[in-house]
DNA sequence: CTACATGCTCTAGCGACTAGAGGAGCAAGT
DNA sequence: ACTTGCTCCTCTAGTCGCTAGAGCATGTAG
């Protein structure tokens, strides 16, 4: 019955460093726990669930904010999942915006880089097209 | 023959706001022009071709540190172009990679949304899937 | 009783800006 | 000459999500 465990113990069980999780509790994302007489933090099992939400929600790109009000939403079990929908579709389109301006970046570099046959700076393909925007294929913010 | 200009001017020529400029000034990006009587900022034409290569740079993701080497190489127009190929080779690889990372992401966003009926939070599809690492497909960092 | 690990708080740093305070300079209009 | 309003100056602090380190206290094993 290893129910409650000092801050090393969770950081193992949930794979978050520990200033990471004095981190979060500063910034209100994980409940400050109760101390042991030696003032120190002292966490129970639901500590560890809602530790690996926040790390997965954080692997998977959600923002802490963003991840603050899933936390909410997810202590309100009748509740409607509508609002957790929307921000999951958010996220995604998020995720999707990214991936489309990295893949015009790629486009660009890769041009670049074919087009330099290698020889001198002065004639750089890639040196000239840095310089000159109008050279560049590049219009998205 | 407006050759010299102020730092707004600038800004305007190269879409680069003024704050930045004089940031790109405090770390060494951009020499330090000459001031007038009254310590302004007075910028050549040679200013904009450098400011413009360093903002099309940082629009192609280029980080500071690593313009700060391309600027040095395109400053020596007799040295071989290799060093900037291998800049650029390996600026790609980076963006291939947070392609690749972004991609597994949203797959599983997807399927996390995919997989909601639209009901109660306690059984939303969402919310258990950041609960449970377990039921997840991301396993890489 | 002595190591050594682990914990505590607090502050500062990262990258690449951005925002704001509080003041000075400058050009145009009256 | 004076005022208005824009631009410019420096400096500090904030953003995000941590991470690193200082300097100390506590807990545990031998």
């Amino acid at each position: 019955m290893s129910e409650a465990m000092p801050i090393g113990g969770l950081s193992r069980k949930t794979g978050v460093k520990v200033p990471t999780i004095r981190y979060y509790e500063g910034i209100g994302l994980l409940a400050s726990p109760p101390r042991t007489v030696g003032n120190r933090r002292l966490y129970g099992l639901e500590a560890v669930d809602r530790l690996r939400f926040i790390r997965h929600a954080r692997e998977l790109g959600f923002e802490v904010d963003v991840i603050r009000q899933l936390l909410e939403l997810s202590d309100q079990p009748d509740g409607s999942c509508a609002a957790v929908d929307a921000i999951a579709r958010q996220h995604l389109a998020g995720i999707k915006s990214r991936i489309t301006r990295l893949k015009a970046l790629e486009r660009e570099v890769q041009r670049m880089l074919a087009e330099c046959s290698q020889g001198r700076i002065c004639e750089c393909r890639v040196i000239n097209v840095l310089s000159h925007h109008e050279h560049c294929l590049h219009h998205n913010g």
